[in-house]
RNA sequence: GCGCCUAUAGCUCAGUGGAUAGAGCACUGGCCUCCGGAGCCAGGAGCGCAGGUUCGAGUCCUGCUAGGCGCGCCA
């Protein structure tokens, strides 16, 4: 909305020189316009004449001084100048100011965003851990960053689904039914030895006590270890689900659907119906007993399998169908938010959309980096199987929702994240979070004083920080759509932080109310805007924003 | 050995090929008789190493070093 707007002025001026012939005719090179971050360089910076002047062979500033004296004049901005090597800075009007107060009364919560179903029918799948314990902490920068990219995408108007893979079926799930069934038999006759596969985790326990309050001793009765086993994976699955579902929604997560590999893919016969197709299409074949895939036909590094000598199908079997599945329900795009220890698998998954005939660009991968969780500097391990692991629950009762997903969401997901437990709960107060919510509480504060009677005047808004906070506003939707396209909802993290930055250097240096009242209508309705847009960022990253604090 | 991610301030991290590389925390010094001091202003300190492409490289390419993760008929 902003840099398009003075990259249209610049490029309506270019085009009149080519009409009058003084510039060649045909496509120019694109240029960028970025937000000047030092004051003396306007409020927005263009490079064109840099980039023209190798078209144009002319020297940048000969360039830029032809440009200047075509480019028309323009409401939003005060002046225009060629700078530095060649860059034109923009200085911003208060008309600009205006036109941003009015662009955020006029669509409110909605500020920025593309009308819903304009866009891509897209599936995000994230999370999807294996059922066999609580929530992991791990799992939670997982939840924060696919939640927080579903509603991103919502904004860019998309129509975006978000699922959770509940991989209920297999040998970890079995291993769980193996422990629970320990801890039943333990002090009987029938005592096991503790699975060598199993869980220690304390939280096995509960399930089994559980698995005794709801069930009750007689519902093993007659049945062999096998048939036990099997139950009990079963309802700890379901249990574990359960739990799941309500750590999810304390932490703002709510998901359309929980897909369960073992009822939805392989009861329902999609393993099956998958692998008829790949017969089908000729890129199967045996060796060993077992049957393979020719991914490497599809660039992946090696052949795998997707029927095991034993004729179970694997993990890898289950997932094509899986994938398939989501295609043939209607989406345009996958997008798959996988832990670092998954990008072995991009290889036959990618292989697995291609055989579909898809395009491989309408499946994507985001990686989020894991979080390496210490105590006081030191590692705190983070195995379920060995059942030391901080659980998702607990480690929000420590942080804090909102500072949790703020943190998370303040980085890329490419970025391995330390994270001291101590340090968190003991800067919990200091949490960057806070410091957009104090700015969005603060506004809310200003607003509950001095009744506005009338709308006041906008272009009384000329001081520099009135100037750069209408930037920022007018910045946003750019910034969405950015972030968006990019699948970094970091970049709005940010966009929060320097939106709450500059509303508190403005108010510290300007007063609000106490001013003549057309100036002070016209700040109040300036402080409503920013904080209404901080609002609606702290929204897209699932953060609340309270009127107190 | 091969593949992916990462390396930026004391710490945790931003940085769509642009000008003098930023924020939070920590540290130092200032700032409301008045709208919320959970705030503002100022200060010190940094792009792992070596080449290359470019008018211009933290950003792109190559090599190296270090860390994380993966390379299963586990999921």
């Amino acid at each position: 909305m902003l840099r398009s707007h003075l990259t249209r002025l610049l490029e309506q001026a270019a085009s009149g020189l080519q009409k009058d012939g003084r510039w060649p005719e045909g496509a120019l090179p694109a240029f960028s316009v970025e937000i000047s971050d030092d004051p003396s360089h306007g409020h927005l910076a263009a490079n064109w004449p840099l980039v023209l002047a190798r078209t144009l062979k002319r020297p940048p500033k000969q360039v830029a001084a032809e440009l200047m004296a075509a480019v028309q004049v323009d409401p939003w901005f005060d002046h225009i100048e060629v700078a530095g090597a060649g860059f034109l800075n923009a200085f911003l009007a208060p008309q600009a100011c205006a036109a941003a107060i009015e662009a955020v009364e006029a669509a409110g919560a909605d500020y920025g965003k593309e009308t819903a179903g304009s866009g891509e029918r897209i599936l995000v799948e994230f999370v999807s851990a294996n059922p066999t314990g609580p929530l992991n902490v791990v799992s939670a920068r997982a939840a924060a960053y696919g939640d927080a990219l579903a509603s991103l995408l919502t904004a860019a108007g998309h129509q975006v689904w978000r699922e959770f893979y509940v991989n209920d079926a297999g040998t970890q799930v079995e291993a769980l039914g193996k422990t629970v069934y320990y801890w039943l038999v333990k002090d009987q006759q029938a005592a096991v030895p503790f699975p060598e596969d199993g869980y220690k985790g304390d939280y096995v326990r509960e399930i089994a006590q559980a698995f005794l309050a709801e069930r009750g001793e007689q519902a093993l009765f007659g049945l062999d270890q096998g048939a036990a086993i099997s139950m009990l994976s079963q309802f700890a699955v379901d249990l574990i689900g359960r739990w799941r579902e309500r750590d999810l929604l304390a932490y703002g997560v709510r998901f359309d659907r929980y897909f369960s590999e073992q009822q939805d893919l392989r009861a329902a016969g999609r393993v099956e119906a998958a692998l008829a197709e790949l017969e089908r299409q000729g890129v199967l074949y045996s060796q060993d007993g077992a049957r393979f895939m020719r991914t490497t036909a599809f660039g992946d590094d090696k052949d795998r399998v997707v029927v095991r000598k034993d004729n179970t199908p694997t993990y890898f079997a289950a997932d094509v169908a899986y994938h398939w599945d989501k295609y043939s329900r209607g989406f345009d795009r996958l997008i798959d938010v996988l832990g670092p220890d998954h990008h072995g698998y991009l290889g036959r998954m990618r292989a697995a959309v291609a055989a579909t005939g898809k395009p491989a660009e309408s499946f994507e991968v985001v990686l989020v980096q894991w979080i390496r969780l210490l105590r006081q500097g030191e590692l705190v391990a983070m195995s379920k199987r060995e059942g030391d692991f901080v659980p998702i629950a607990d480690f929000l009762k420590e942080v804090g929702v909102d500072s949790a997903r703020f943190t998370f969401l303040l980085r890329s997901p490419d970025s391995p994240l330390d994270f001291d437990l101590a340090l968190a709960v003991s800067e919990s107060q200091e949490n960057p979070v806070y410091y957009v919510q104090y700015a969005h509480a603060r506004i809310a504060s200003l607003l509950r004083q001095g009744a506005a009677a009338g709308s006041g005047d906008l272009l009384l808004l000329t001081e520099p920080e009135e100037l750069l906070l209408a930037r920022r506003l007018l910045s946003f939707p750019e910034e969405l759509t950015h972030a968006a396209a990019a699948r970094a909802p970091h970049h709005i993290a940010h966009y929060a932080m320097t939106l709450a930055q500059e509303f508190h250097a403005f108010y510290n240096r300007h007063r609000v109310l106490g001013v003549p009242e057309p100036l002070s209508l016209a700040r109040r309705r300036l402080a409503r805007a920013v904080g209404s847009v901080l609002k609606e960022s702290l929204a897209l990253l699932g953060v609340s924003a309270p009127d107190r604090m």
